[in-house]
DNA sequence: CTGAAAGCGCTTACAG
DNA sequence: CTGAAAGCGCTTACAG
């Protein structure tokens, strides 16, 4: 079962111990330079690859990080995996994907094989709000198991944050409506349950703008971050409020089935009524009229929470990853909102 | 540095040897019952989590296989990868992610670094068709390494694939069109030295159903794959060839973009044109008017090709994973096509 | 059904 | 700057 060419063949080639050769290997400086040359050639020559497992036993890091991610299929999430994989991939790091179709029990399963020191951490995005879950997550940091959390809150000062202001965007969102004219704007909110006081906070934003701008009127509906409720939300609203001139989703995929469903009441986009969503998901540049939005800079959160993590693996001081980072959403104008009609 | 818990702990409050441990742990059927009781209890207790580095160490498997993915940002492929993440799961093996960004090099670095014994088989999702990279797949495969290639086409027997009949499937497409009383038109194809010949067959197909149909008619523009050249060759198309009255797009995404060029000419679909795509991505049904189109198991074809890699990974019998498998496009009807105007 | 022993392929103090 | 030795935490014949 001896693989054919492992660091002791080399450094017979070589002429070394394999101590030098490993010494090599991990690029460590006490090394003469002939003795390197050396080896490094044999290594070439035999086309050497280091047993990542043994070298995992023996010095007890993996150079690879799990990403549990809820839905990798929808590329609101893909995109936080893109950025996690490219700065990975910077540092040399390997990934081990772990998708939980939402699922806790899966998300708990993927975890605890992470644990089987596979992983020298675990880079965590989004993810449902569940309370075993967090249990367990609280337990992992408060251990030895360096973890980040990426797109969702969490009350623990140990865990760095990576996390996007919720609140203040959805008050840019509703702020910018206002400032076209409209002073009748529903708000189509998602799930309150769901992940990371998302929905929630884009309400007390929407809120927030409204008291700011001392406006009473305000219709909020539930679209549970679903394409087809946000559709019936959507003919709720122009029913029972036939004198609103824009409507604020809370997520793009909402907006979208609210498009339909506007269409469908023969509403013009935005000259009767403005869509505004929220994410800048691939498709809201696609769809027609092209979705005016708040951008959540998806790719960057994921990099810099892989970034956050390596460091924190890399035993760097604290300071620079310790802290959590809230970015900003950024207002995207596009097509599906424009000025009240006079 | 030594682990708090290891087996060598669990055989001691167990009163047993490490083998013994060992044993229980992995299921061997000769163990008494009474003894592998008590071990199991002893790591419940005692929390005890195998380290998988010393075991891939000893047993010279990892039990993870490795995913190359184009981009897993696009969710035509990461519908691949949730079925190929399902069946690993399914399976208790786990997934190492590589994302290669369509770039080459890239994607030889991520399985150069799988060949570290990190990985016992690879599984190789659609990609470009680069002859470098082609000789490395090959002579990865002639050796110990083995690899599934899923959408792609390769001229390797050793190299069992998981593909669909393009020719097939766009000869359907066609024959669906003429069938509704279509007799010019036109095809927009991708891009000719893409992957898997993809574009290549769906061009041969189309020529085939009109060759079968004595039609002499045919249009045949690049698109490339991409939504925006799409758009201009749809553009090309109408002004070129104004009697046209349906259009062929050899992928959805290309479709999209036509759709936009069509109503920019104030052409309705499919009451003025009739509109087909191939792939099946999830825009499809969500885009209005909803596109008919060819569908392709995306995640069937993923969970296949684990599949594949796990049984020959397990050592099953070859004739169970050898075989290729090519699965059949399944037309799709929506909205964007209809009968050809009286 | 069970244990002792060798070994998987590396890293890492320690000594020189 | 380099080598010998111990050890990382498992598995796997081998013997009984």
């Amino acid at each position: 079962m001896k693989n054919s060419v492992d660091i002791y063949t080399i450094a017979e080639h070589a002429g070394v111990s394999k101590s030098t050769v490993s010494r090599v290997l991990n690029n460590k400086d006490d090394v003469s330079e002939t003795t390197r040359e050396k080896v490094m050639e044999v290594i070439k020559n035999l086309n050497y690859k280091p047993n990542s497992s043994a070298k995992g036993l023996a010095s007890q890091r993996t150079k690879t990080v799990g990403l549990v991610v809820s839905e990798i299929t929808n590329s609101f999430f893909s995109m936080f995996v893109k950025g996690a994989e490219d700065k990975a991939m910077e540092e040399n790091y390997n990934i081990m994907l772990a998708n939980s179709n939402w699922v806790v029990e899966e998300e708990l399963k993927c975890i605890r094989i992470f644990e089987e020191g596979r992983v020298d951490g675990i880079l965590k995005i989004s993810g449902g709000g569940d309370e075993l879950l967090n249990d367990y997550l609280n337990s992992l940091a408060n251990k030895e198991m360096p973890l980040i959390v990426v797109d969702r809150k969490m009350d623990n000062e140990n865990i760095p944050k990576v996390n996007v202001d919720n609140i203040d965007g959805a008050y840019k969102g509703t702020k910018y409506l206002l400032g076209l004219g409209h002073k009748k704007i529903a708000f189509v909110k998602g799930d309150d349950i769901a992940a990371s006081d998302a929905s929630i906070d884009r309400v007390k934003g929407y809120r927030k703008a409204l008291a700011d701008s001392n406006i009473d009127y305000q219709v909020i509906e539930p679209g549970f971050f679903d394409r087809e409720d946000a559709f019936t939300a959507t003919e709720n609203i122009i029913k029972n409020h036939p004198d609103i001139t824009a409507i604020f989703y809370a997520s793009d995929m909402m907006a979208v089935g609210g498009l339909k469903a506007l269409k469908k009441a023969g509403l013009k986009v935005p000259e009767d009524i403005s869509v505004l969503g929220f994410d800048d998901i691939e498709l809201a540049s696609i769809i027609d009229p092209a979705l005016s939005t708040l951008r959540q800079p998806r790719y960057q959160m994921g990099y810099l929470g892989m970034e956050k993590l390596i460091d924190k693996l890399e035993g760097r001081p604290e300071e620079v990853y310790g802290e959590d980072v809230i970015f900003e959403l950024e207002l995207i104008e596009r097509e599906s909102t424009g000025p009240v009609k006079a």
